[in-house]
RNA sequence: GCCGGUGUGGCGGAACUGGUAGACGCGACGGACUCAAAAUCCGUUUCUGGCAACAGAGUGUGGGUUCGAUUCCCUCCACCGGCACCA
């Protein structure tokens, strides 16, 4: 054994001997437990970032963790290699998608090599491999078929300069990012997957799904969105005929309170009622230009303009006026809501703006206020009906049933179910993506491409220029005969979604190689994914989609699962200091590995500085690591630096996974000085031999303690990752321990047999963090099998009990006094030490004591 | 705006099921070794008062439940993630 820690010649040696021996490979075995362990499967953006090591770290930890319980273990890797940025690249670069894709690839496949990822590479796959992406439109196929797809109209960004489709990320403060230009709304016949035939499932089955996080499941169910109401009608009569202008509400209690109904810019009632006004006409035109952004669209202020029309309320018959409302969505709902401004908060503000009428039709209890106390009364959900004729006394269960009745019986209205959810459109108007196999045939129609003719292939050199989709001015590509009657016809130039690459990528990897079908039985033995990582902002999009994905390849029969993912961890983001100088009106962002910072005597953070110039720079707090702002970190200059096993010991023990995690240099130099502290006791262990195995003889009782602190530390360990996957306290524990076997000098036989079981214990733990070093330590202890393939040790029984236990005794809640009591004693033989103690009875100032409170092994409060 | 989350020393965090607040690490301070530096080792480190023993306060804010609250409930504040064409 070296005496130095070398980790750059450790890691390669560990290394070469995972791959000379094929320790990744997996293979079904039914003879064994399977365990599929995925991360989230990055972007080949160019190089790994912290948020990719960090992801792949927990995996691996995990995986390994797994393998050494008996599992049967697959953990692949894969690149979902579609989107904008290889685009933009082009863009830049002149280089095509498709070469800069493939290198980045390349490129990072070495990186997560060197980080000693237990990955089984034989299962790579990238979505833009035209034997990956033939099962997109295989499926697509399937689902038009079933009437899953379907086609219909949608809105996009239309940047009016370049002519082309931006992606939301495209546009900046309403302005197209390359030409400055105004961004349109425009309507463009596009492609959808009804997920909405799926909502009930995708709702109900959440339920089942326990080992995922709470957040992910209530916000899941909150972006469904299931809610109970009622759809009504407001009759009108226009040009002598009649219609109903139909409405969903949640609160059909407060129906009598409706003093006006509001509809979205592109409704039909807008549309007709603009055409004879023209400053209504401009305000609708407004309205459709603006953003087509839900969360802009909720920050911006309400406006609305009178239509002119009226229609009838239901149940009163008053006029009530129709607005047109920039509030209103078009995609939910019915493109009109009735407005209530007594009892919604939008509403409210939306009446006081324009004057229109506040009227109080619910009211709290006894309590009857009056319209100046508004605030007082608005928003009553739990109240009775006033002002609303025969409702009135009703409560909000009552008065709904009443109403939607009444509705019913006038054939205006009935009970609801309503979601938020709406259809997938997957339909992208962009080059680097996988085409839609669909033929426009000038006679037949939209015509699918047979099956025999997939995979609709993407020609992979074409170069991108920011104005519309390349594969549109390519008429090699959309030039093509119709399936159908043989007719001159053109070929579907959008691509999909890059959502639906990732949707399904997890089953593929059971069977990558499976050139006649999309799935096979070995899908049956690896799915679901039994272990699911990745970062939080995923939580609804593609889980969601994931999970719609798969019950349509069980409703087709490919697979026999129908939830994706059993178990689900979702990692928090990487964090790094931002550092900025302004001058020239320009902001100047600097690494933070090239900034100075000033600390005082305690170490509070004063200022920084720039080390190349000495001045000073102005700290914005932490943020992601992005270029933007300069604040990335190389990983592969760190695993040069510290080797791979100091950057995951590091990134596992810095925050538990499910939290953000902020770097830190001296965090990583942290690790480093703790891996080299492990190698040198293990070196200054073994330079004096190794001991013979512990005899059953007697031990002292500071043998008896460090040999309880070495079991105890395994029992907390096989939890903290086995049952809670938290690393950071495990790793902790193993740090403690260590500080204790330094201060246990006892070079005994004895004493050296418990310190050499001690070794042992922290190295097979640690293994599946710092993989490397360990697997050169257990050699160093005497051992020739490898630590990766040996079972997790079992805590000695015998090692973890003690005689004597330490208790905590309060009085009055306030901490006063320790005492030691045998680990057996009972209750009252604890209280009666406790009420002796000096301490106690000091503070209990010679009162009896009103009550004592006993707890097993932890406390005893004494209550005077 | 809506949905979800977070808030504990100088910093990251620990306290898992209501039971010793601050484990472990970083930083800082003091010391040892060294010609010196690095590395390494030892000690101190929530705040206030006190030489000390010790006492008091303390987990974003304000309130509540409890013998006991970082943990449960309500209020408010700040920050972060998602919002359907970034992935």
């Amino acid at each position: 054994m070296q005496e130095r820690y070398d980790p750059a010649a450790v890691e390669s040696q560990a290394r070469d001997h995972w791959q000379s021996t094929d320790a990744y490979s997996v293979r079904e075995d039914s003879s064994r437990p399977k365990y599929y362990c995925l991360c989230m499967f990055p972007y080949p953006s160019g190089r790994l970032h912290m948020g990719h090591v960090r992801n792949y770290t927990i995996g691996d930890v995990l995986s390994r963790f797994m393998r050494k319980q008996g599992y049967n273990v697959l953990q692949p890797m894969g690149w979902d290699a579609f989107g904008l940025p290889a685009e933009n690249a082009a863009m830049a670069n002149g280089v095509p998608p498709a070469k800069w894709t493939y290198d980045n690839i390349a490129y990072m496949k070495g990186q997560l090599q060197s980080l000693g990822f237990a990955l089984d590479w034989k299962r790579e796959l990238a979505t833009c491999q035209p034997e990956y992406y033939r099962w997109n439109q295989w499926l697509f196929l399937r689902m038009l078929e079933k009437g899953i797809a379907y086609k219909k109209t949608g809105v996009v960004n239309w940047d009016p300069i370049d002519q082309t489709v931006l992606a939301n990320e495209q546009v900046i403060d309403g302005r197209g990012w390359r030409t400055g230009a105004p961004v349109e709304k425009r309507e463009i016949p596009m492609y959808y997957l009804r997920i909405t035939d799926y909502s009930q499932d995708l709702l109900d089955s959440l339920d089942t799904l326990t080992d995922w996080p709470e957040r992910v499941r209530t916000m899941q169910a909150n972006w469904i969105g299931r809610s109970e109401g009622v759809r009504l009608g407001f009759p009108y009569e226009l040009d002598g005929e009649s219609h109903t202008l139909n409405v969903f509400t949640t609160r059909a209690d407060t129906l009598m309170g409706v003093t006006f109904c509001a509809v979205a810019a592109e409704h039909p009632l807008a549309t007709y009622a603009a055409k004879n006004d023209a400053a209504l006409a401009a305000f609708v035109e407004e309205c459709k230009k603006g953003t087509a952004m839900e969360a802009e669209l909720a920050v911006m202020e309400k406006k609305g303009m009178p239509t002119g029309l009226f229609v009838t309320h239901p149940l009163s018959g008053e006029k009530v006026p129709v607005w047109v409302g920039n509030y209103v969505l078009m995609t939910y709902g019915e493109g009109a809501v009735m407005g209530v401004p007594g009892h919604d908060e939008r509403d409210f503000e939306f009446a006081k703006k324009y004057g229109l009428p506040i009227r109080q039709v619910i009211a709290d209890g006894a309590n009857v206020y009056s319209t100046e106390q508004w605030s007082e009364w608005y928003g009553t959900k739990s109240g009775i009906c006033i002002n609303s004729g025969k409702y009135d006394g009703l409560n909000y269960q009552q008065s709904i049933e009443a109403i939607a009745a009444d509705l019913s019986a006038l054939d205006l209205g009935h009970k609801q179910v309503q979601w938020r959810l709406r259809d997938w459109g997957i339909s992208r108007q962009r080059y680097w993506g996988c085409p839609i196999p669909l033929i426009h045939c000038p006679k037949c129609g939209d015509v699918p491409v047979p099956d025999k003719d997939l995979p609709v292939v993407l020609p992979e050199g074409l170069v991108p220029d920011g104005s519309g989709n390349p594969l549109a001015r390519l008429p090699a590509f959309y030039e093509c005969k119709c399936p159908t009657c043989g007719a001159d016809a053109r070929r579907e130039t959008d691509t999909m979604d890059t959502f639906v690459d990732s949707s399904w990528y997890f089953a593929r990897f059971a069977s990558p190689d499976n050139a006649q079908a999309m799935v096979d039985e070995r899908a049956d033995y690896w799915m679901p994914v039994d272990q699911y990582i990745g970062g939080i902002e995923h939580a609804i999009l593609h889980l969601l989609y994931s999970r719609f994905w798969t019950r349509v390849m069980n409703d087709v029969g490919l697979t026999k699962v129908r939830e994706p993912f059993k178990r689900l961890l979702t990692q928090g983001m990487v964090l790094n200091d931002i550092y900025s100088r302004k001058g020239d009106g320009r902001v100047q962002y600097f690494n933070p590995a090239d900034v100075d910072v000033q600390v005082d005597a305690k170490g509070t953070r004063l200022g920084a500085t720039l080390r190349s110039d000495g001045k000073p720079v102005d700290w914005e707090g932490m943020r992601t690591m992005s270029k933007s702002k300069n604040n990335g970190v190389d990983p592969q200059q760190l695993v040069a630096e510290y080797g791979a096993d100091s950057i995951r010991l590091f990134m596992m023990f810095k925050a538990p996974p499910e939290d953000t995690l902020e770097w830190s240099d001296d965090g990583v130099e942290g690790a480093a000085r703790f891996m080299r502290k492990l190698w040198r006791t293990v070196y200054e262990h073994v330079a004096q031999g190794l001991p013979a195995p512990l005899a059953g003889a007697t031990l002292t009782a500071e043998q008896r303690t460090m040999r309880h602190a070495a079991h105890t530390m395994l029992a907390k360990v096989t939890d903290d990752i086995g049952r809670r996957k938290v690393f950071n306290t495990a790793i902790a524990a193993v740090m403690e321990l260590m500080n204790t076997l330094a201060k246990f000098d006892d070079k005994s036989p004895q004493g050296r047999a418990i310190a050499h079981e001690t070794l042992q214990l922290v190295v097979q733990v640690l293994s599946p963090i710092v993989p490397h070093a360990t697997h050169a330590l257990w050699q160093a202890l005497g051992h020739d099998d490898s630590l990766m393939d040996r079972a997790w040790p079992q805590p000695d029984p015998q090692a973890l009990v003690q005689d004597e236990i330490q208790l905590v005794v309060q009085v009055n809640g306030k901490l006063r006094s320790h005492i030691a009591v045998a680990a057996a004693a009972d209750e009252a033989s604890i209280r009666e030490i406790a009420l002796a103690d000096a301490n106690v009875q000091r503070w209990m100032e010679g009162k009896p004591p009103k009550k004592v409170i006993v707890v097993k092994g932890k406390l005893v409060n004494v209550v005077v």
